[in-house]
DNA sequence: CATGAATGAGTCTTCATTCAT
DNA sequence: AATGAATGAAGACTCATTCAT
């Protein structure tokens, strides 16, 4: 009798599964995760759980339908807009990667490369692997456009060739560091990076 | 007195499960890869796969160790010492890279990728993805620090971080192309890093 | 809120498992014995079984912690600890091994061999078989010192080694029924056991 | 075109196999030997092998029916017909069985006790246990027999069921040190063992 | 006769999914 | 809805036996 009550406690059900079954997905790996697992994580039942979820592929698409966008792009900080020139954001961006200890990404690292992999082979997640990039390089995209409007940049430079490179550095680094190495060394190469691309898309110095 | 068949044939045998296994693990990744897979895809039985390998981690193990290793060393062309400066070597080595076409890349992209993704997760597969790397900086290092001697590249250049973000850069663009792209603008984004990296290192583009 | 069955059921269902356990092993050897054998003969699914036992020797395991356990403690019967003299409770010992038939018995002589046999060979195994033969000892050896301080057998007798030569006749007959021979001719050999024993202990049978 | 040779090289190859298999079965036990131990230990191919028997099953068969009696029963020694009395010469048989390591008895033990076990449950090897058991228990049944007439050993002592429980003591205590024990306390035992039975076939000391 | 690579049925074990309660 | 015991189809790996050389 309260229809709108259940329909929200049912939601949020959905999603405390669905973030159990994150936790072990990028802990071991889709296919080594068992839904015992996951059942044991989040103190409930199998039944309980395929309630939810018609099976266990069902709760990684989901993940990667619902949860893609807030996993990599959740970088546009409270003050983000107040900051007036591009290379400022950029870098601002770079910073928010870097202050991420390796401790708390690498899982989620994984489950990125994983997802990757997975979108790569069965094309209902192409799909979605796709709309992710795609938001994620306009993203970048913008910000340097706005960069070359304002003169920052060089006049030449292309903006979606720059954004692919820019998410190509991050996903190549990030990747050197899934299983080992320091936070240290980590942060050098993000810091390397940023003046790669800086120095890429400035108008060359006295050129 | 006769099935002690000859080595060559052994090692041929040997080689041409592995390549079963790479495909195979390519496609559908490690852990959703059966032996039965393998083994029927090559149209042998698995007492013989077992015969040239213990397991099918042994496999896997053995591809990174003996592939990858090939990726990278088979990049050292035939005129490649011949190059005279560093750039040029840099160029070469990505010129390669490009030339392959991405179908025949992606199989090995993303075996590299699983590779990785498993390493993240088991001590044993760890160690041998770090030799792996070491091994890949270390030829990138090389080139540059000639560079740097010879004058074409700037002194204050760090050569191993220079040789990481060598890597990542070719990851990160990998990563992109795993699952779909074209081969145009897979090329794009190569030239792109080859101009990026050599700006990096201080020598201009003749552009 | 309810397959969580009653923990009696899961003990009762958990005996059933031992139960056809035991016959298979006994039927067929341990290591001769498969996992379906065990299920098809109690009728269950391989996944019932191995939500009871973690293994096939875990089965083996506790048969022989549990069951023979059983064997030897359910010989103190109800009236055993009326019997005033250590004679008496040794004759009822053993009568009791002599009532069982041999066909009941056969399987739980041929289980115990077996495990001897397994145990001979591994570590694990071995642990179980020394705890058990150092309670059937110390169990035979406590009714022999009692006999001892009462003065019915002689004072020089060692418990220890005279408690090794009950269990010792009781094996080596058991071996010699195990597969075949007469009812008739296995109880005369007990007899004959009970009189050679009582008269090393230096009580003379009544005869 | 030297069948007679050839026939004797044969027989020499068959014992030879024979006997790797023998040591390969005590020391692992039958189901576990594979026939690659067999074939490693004797250093010939399988192919050799399989020249001689036709499967594993034959070899055990084979053993059983052309080893059992050399194995248990190697007891008379070269001087063992000039002993004068029963009561020495059932010494004499059990010194032999005291003298015996451990260690080099419990292969042997263990590989009898299979034997048992294997028989207990195959028609055509319970005939080849029966009659082992028969010659056994006829061998120690002759000698007190004599004592029987000779007036060493008490006129009503049944002289088979005597021999059977000469029997069931040595395997019984066998079977006690087939997996660990002491060879100090084996001995104690076997002196233990040699008391009793005496003791029970002797005229009564002063009745 | 000897060789040992190849075969493939058979072994133990796991785990996604179902369903009686 | 929730529970968790039960199912049974795989999966990785083994090994007795065969047979081309």
């Amino acid at each position: 009798m309260s229809p709108k009550v259940s329909d929200a406690y049912k939601e949020e059900r959905r999603a405390a599964i669905l973030e159990g079954a994150l936790q072990c997905f990028a802990d071991k790996g889709y296919p080594a995760t068992t839904v015992d697992d996951i059942v044991r994580r989040l103190g409930i039942s199998k039944g309980a759980l395929y309630n939810y979820f018609a099976s266990k592929e069902e709760m990684f698409t989901a993940l990667m339908e619902e949860r893609m966008e807030r996993l990599i792009v959740g970088v546009k900080g409270e003050r983000y807009d107040t900051i007036p020139d591009a290379a400022g954001k950029l870098s601002l961006i770079m910073r928010r990667f870097q202050r991420q200890a390796l401790q708390e990404l690498r899982p989620l690292l994984a489950f990125y490369l994983e997802f990757s992999l997975q979108a790569s082979r069965r094309e209902e997640l192409r799909q979605v692997m796709l709309r992710h990039e795609e938001t994620a390089v306009a993203f970048i995209r913008e910000v340097i456009e706005e960069g070359i409007r304002s003169g920052e940049f060089r006049p030449d430079l292309d903006s979606g060739e720059a954004a692919s490179l820019f998410w190509a550095l991050r996903d190549g680094i990030a990747l050197q560091f899934i299983g080992s190495g320091e936070d240290e060394q980590y942060q050098v190469l993000m810091r390397g990076m940023e003046r790669m691309l800086l120095l890429y898309a400035n108008k060359r110095p006295e050129g």
